[in-house]
DNA sequence: TTGGACATGTAACAAGTTACATGATTGT
DNA sequence: ACAATCATGTAACTTGTTACATGTCCAA
């Protein structure tokens, strides 16, 4: 209940910027929030559903020809009030999130450590890609919606993906470094053998 | 498919530190990859019976009194190559995370900006808490197991933790100066109101 | 004597993804 | 002619959490 709730409020939310149908919205997900929360069409029509039931948005339904009809969804009221109670709610910390990439590496003895190097190599490489998108978001925002009064709150997510982005190419390279050293070490002495120096 | 696979190498990998009970393994994971990865006993007990019948990992039932027989799980031959060769395939990117504080401060024009500036304060004060514990867990880590050959695999893991929350926490500071500026433009022009200069 | 740690496990629930069904329209 | 996109939606499946059941031992 705690997760579905965040889910109808992240649909609230999007529904604030604009009235959509279920589709604009799954569409306009990667433009906006997809950094850091997604919602798949499983998620979003049974949602848009429920919430239309229990009276937190409404649905005008528009005929069209050939295509499906089509539902367009807009805030009701207490709908309005709902997403302002939750934004008022303090944020509930820490879910730990599953990084594929440091449970390798913490395992990393088990192998030989250019494999390690390569996994770090793709994170690098991604991470610069991902910086790049956001400085070009950025740009694109602040030249299309200059005047919009919700600017600067998604400047503000986009700072902390930079931050982010930045700090994990450091990391890389650092460890880079660190695991092209023990490589090194590692071709005169293999892991899993003893060492001549038993001491 | 693709996560289970996952809980279970993260078992197999934890399995090749030591020979352990599933309880011990929940115990260890806050002192391991907590920061990264969790499992619940829901999750690791039908697991080890899963990989037990497999061949990945075998049981020695301990007899003790009073408590239950202690369950004791152990690297097979299959199991290790199993955690090798997935450690060898790459990494699979973006498992997109809910990242609930960035939502919130997304749709922050809902609300006065006094709230969102609330939000970050505690997430400043949590990072600057978590940056802590990852700079004292590596002084332990360097002092009680200075030779270990996973430790340095383990300090890569606790340095993107430090660069992360090194990150956040200047993140936190420039946006709360970002929403300060517009608390105080707010107690003049209130947001949903016009401003006098419609311009 | 009461609560917490030890210890194993299951069942019920919640949440999320993917595949499928349907069918028109548009571009190659 | 074929694939992609538009558009809505459901069903099946996977994954993960929480609560419960059971019972001992130990410390305050």
């Amino acid at each position: 209940m705690q997760q579905r709730a965040n889910t109808n409020n992240a649909l609230l939310g999007l529904l604030s910027i604009a009235p959509m149908s279920g589709y604009d919205i799954r569409q306009l997900i990667p433009k906006s929030i997809g950094h850091f929360w997604n919602e798949s069409y499983g998620q979003i029509y049974p949602a848009l559903k429920r919430m239309t039931s229990s009276g937190l948005i409404e649905k005008k339904t528009q005929r069209t020809k050939g295509k499906p009809d089509r539902h367009e969804y807009s805030l009701t009221d207490a709908g309005r009030a709902q997403l302002q109670d939750w934004l008022k709610v303090p944020v509930a910390q820490r879910s730990v999130v599953r990084n594929e990439l440091l449970l390798k590496l913490f395992f990393g003895a088990q192998v030989p450590p250019a494999i390690s190097r390569e996994h770090v190599e793709a994170a690098l490489i991604d991470a610069e890609r991902t910086l790049k998108v956001y400085t070009v978001t950025e740009k694109e925002l602040r030249r299309t919606l200059p005047n919009d009064p919700q600017l600067p709150f998604w400047l503000i997510t986009l700072s902390l993906g930079r931050h982010d982005s930045r700090a994990k190419i450091a990391w890389c390279k650092e460890t880079l470094a660190v695991l092209g050293q023990m490589a090194a070490t590692h071709r005169n002495e293999p892991v899993m053998k003893k060492t001549r120096k038993a001491k």
